[in-house]
DNA sequence: GCGTCGTCCTGCGCGC
DNA sequence: TGCGCGCAGGACGACG
């Protein structure tokens, strides 16, 4: 599913081809998800931004053309199978292809998110310098909600999905259920650091393409951090660190991998 | 205001 | 072989 590498990947990779490029055309088969966006035709693309898991398509004029891949959505130089959207460029033409359907366009005035409420209330991008440790804290602490859960409503930090909420849990030894304001300063430390450790090396890899292949870069290779999943999808194998047998359990409605010893409850 | 839960949607894997 | 069922997931609205 695509969380903060898998969309930087695609900004990387499509930030090149529409750069100053004019909307010429938006065709779609769902009004209830697309019709929204329609506003962005004839304009012309000053900037392709990331927010979290959000593609964001600064427009000349102070308009927003805001895209959410949902769990399934890619943005592909090619038509895939499940094309739900076609945004015709100057030059290039991007399929919004998205078997599962969840994913999202809408075009807002340029930084008005009140039609999106977790991209309004978003914490700091992980990577930037913005999100310390000390931010970390603060915002954990806003919430009784365990970490896991609280990781996954992108308030404490932005770009954070299942699976690389789980990984970063994994590398910070910390269970899932452990409450979000229980942390003690070091453990606090030890997230902030997993966290930008595991995505700054999912980015590098291109993100994770899973068996399910529903995520793809914008060129239809797949990405590679899934390899290197220590925990996300692994229940029943051994913890790469302790050997111990990995768990998994339902937390906020979503399955959740841990290793019952070394991430301390 | 906060937390929880149901809903949206479709492809896939499993069991019968 | 083919059918039906359950599961997977992010965002968001409804509800307590």
């Amino acid at each position: 599913m695509p969380e903060l590498p898998e969309v930087e990947t695609v900004r990387r990779m499509l930030a090149p081809v529409v750069m100053g490029c004019r909307l010429l055309g938006l065709e779609h088969d769902d009004p209830a998800r697309y019709a929204a966006a329609e506003a962005a035709v004839g304009r012309r693309v000053r900037a392709l931004r990331r927010r979290g898991k959000y593609l964001i398509f600064a427009l000349e004029g102070g308009l927003e053309l805001v895209a959410h891949l949902g769990m399934s959505g890619s943005l592909r130089l090619d038509e895939g199978t499940h094309t739900c959207a076609r945004l015709e460029f100057e030059g290039a033409t991007v399929f919004f292809n998205d078997p599962r359907r969840f994913g999202r366009l809408r075009a807002v005035p340029a930084g008005d998110y009140r039609t999106l409420p977790t991209l309004a209330r978003m914490g700091p991008e992980p990577l930037s310098r913005a999100f310390t440790a000390r931010v970390l804290e603060e915002r954990l602490g806003r919430t009784r909600r365990p970490l896991k859960v609280a990781l996954l409503s992108q308030e404490p930090v932005a770009g954070l999905g299942n699976i690389y909420a789980d990984e970063a849990l994994w590398r910070a030894r910390l269970h899932p259920e452990r409450l979000a304001n229980a942390l003690a300063p070091d453990e606090v430390r030890r997230l902030h650091r997993a966290i930008r450790a595991v995505l700054r090396r999912a980015v590098e890899l291109g993100g994770s393409t899973l068996g399910d292949g529903v995520y793809a870069r914008p060129d239809g290779e797949p990405g590679y951090f899934q390899i290197e999943h220590a925990v996300y999808g692994r229940a029943g194998e051994a913890c790469p660190r302790c050997g111990q047998r990995l768990e998994r359990l339902v937390l906020g409605g979503r399955s959740t991998h841990f290793c019952p010893r070394c991430q301390v409850r």
